[in-house]
DNA sequence: CTCGCGACTGACACGGCCGTCAGCGGGAAT
DNA sequence: ATTCCCGCTGACGGCCGTGTCAGTCGCGAG
């Protein structure tokens, strides 16, 4: 396909020359006060309403205005808290990255006490319930994480392309010992991990009780077993 | 989670007040012309330039100015073929639905000279070679496609549903006779479908050769006949 | 030749959203 | 009581992308 050198980095910040303004002639009607609160919850209040908007409405769609208006502060709060939209985005990201990466333990095969089927039932047990615990945040990064910036894309990209790696390896080790199927490694982590997300992205959006997580851990390992097909 | 009543529609698009503007004053320096070409042709070239940098640079990063310039034409003419971005990314994407609709065949259980497997492994064959061909369009539809406007949010969910329940009603027959899994059809059909999306964004985005479409067909067909665990 | 048509152009007005900053006021410190 | 501090406020300037439309130009018909 074509081609644009065209780079444009969309983020650049200029200082913006500093100008005289308001120079205290009306002497502001006034300023609706409001509870001094602890910083933490404060940006915790800021965090929770654009999570909740952005799992609502997207991330292009979500305006800082919409955000404080949701949070109930005024604009310039918003400034205190985060560098900009972006910033409360990668955030919020940033957090519920760190929830998946402690559900996700690595499989050792020499536990006599945890048998392969079992860590990996049990992998897949706490990713789920991460996921069904914060379903803004997992709609959020199965939705929106891409496309904010190209930075952005990057990292997200590199996210995911450890948990491919670290799945490959496993896969690879579990080939040696017999227990993974034939197939190059990365497709099958492919395979396995785009099964996952898909379900647990209809999960979130049709809004599945979070005691269907057994259930859908079971379907997911019998998918893993045996696939679906019993042709012949 | 916290509710915001607030609906902004986002999309109108006010008559906005006819105003006398430059009276004819400069004779307008040169007006640097261009080649005629045939209707469709200038549609093509920006539907071209636009499906490049959309697949590129996402749909939010892309603006109308990328476009015409990508396109070589002015910002005008952008205007006589189409609405706005969104009139034009959404014919990108209703074209490419409706290719990758064609490539589904609805499967026949009492067709003796096509098994099951066969047609099967026919239809994966077809979305598969679709995707590979139309390399953009896959990456656009898969990472840009949702967050465009609640609208067009719907339309793309309503194709997908359909695709969804297609699947639902064949493997539902599936079960009946035998040959697929047992299991709520619906989480089957959302992992089945999930793993093939994985796999062709992948295929898509690292730029895997087309030659490789077999490859991909045989590993996905092995992954629903038997998974990939081999455990105990 | 010239007239009219219609494709094409690009400067411009407009509006939305962003980040800032002067000022406000409640409470703690003095 | 007075002062100071600091969290908070919200109006404002400005930028950037959009959609428009008056005007230009090439071409075929009269």
């Amino acid at each position: 396909m074509s081609s644009a050198p065209k780079s444009r980095p969309r983020r650049a910040k200029p200082p913006r020359a500093p100008k005289a303004r308001r120079p205290a002639l009306e002497p502001r009607p006034k300023a609706e006060r409001r509870a001094p609160v602890p910083k933490a919850e404060r940006r915790q209040q800021i965090s929770s309403a654009a999570r909740g908007l952005f799992a609502r409405r997207g991330y292009h769609l979500t305006t800082i205005d919409d955000i404080v208006a949701q949070a109930g502060v005024a604009r310039g709060t918003f400034y205190l808290y985060f560098e900009d939209k972006r910033a409360i985005f990668s955030d919020l990201i940033d957090r519920f990255g760190s929830q998946l990466a402690v559900a996700i333990v690595r499989i050792v095969t020499d536990d006599p006490t945890r048998s392969v089927g079992a860590q990996i039932h049990e992998n897949i047990r706490r990713i789920i319930g991460t996921c069904l615990a914060e379903r803004a945040m997992t709609k959020i990064l199965f939705t929106d994480a891409v496309g904010i910036d190209p930075l952005f894309d990057r990292k997200l990209a590199s996210f995911y392309e450890n948990m491919v790696l670290l799945l490959v390896e496993t896969l690879k080790d579990g080939q040696k010992l017999g227990i993974v199927a034939d197939g190059e490694p990365r497709v099958l982590a492919y395979m396995a991990l785009g099964a996952l997300k898909e379900l647990l992205y209809q999960a979130v959006t049709l809004g599945l009780a979070e005691e269907s997580a057994e259930v859908l851990t079971q379907q997911i390992y019998a998918f893993l077993c045996d696939g679906c097909l019993r042709v012949r």
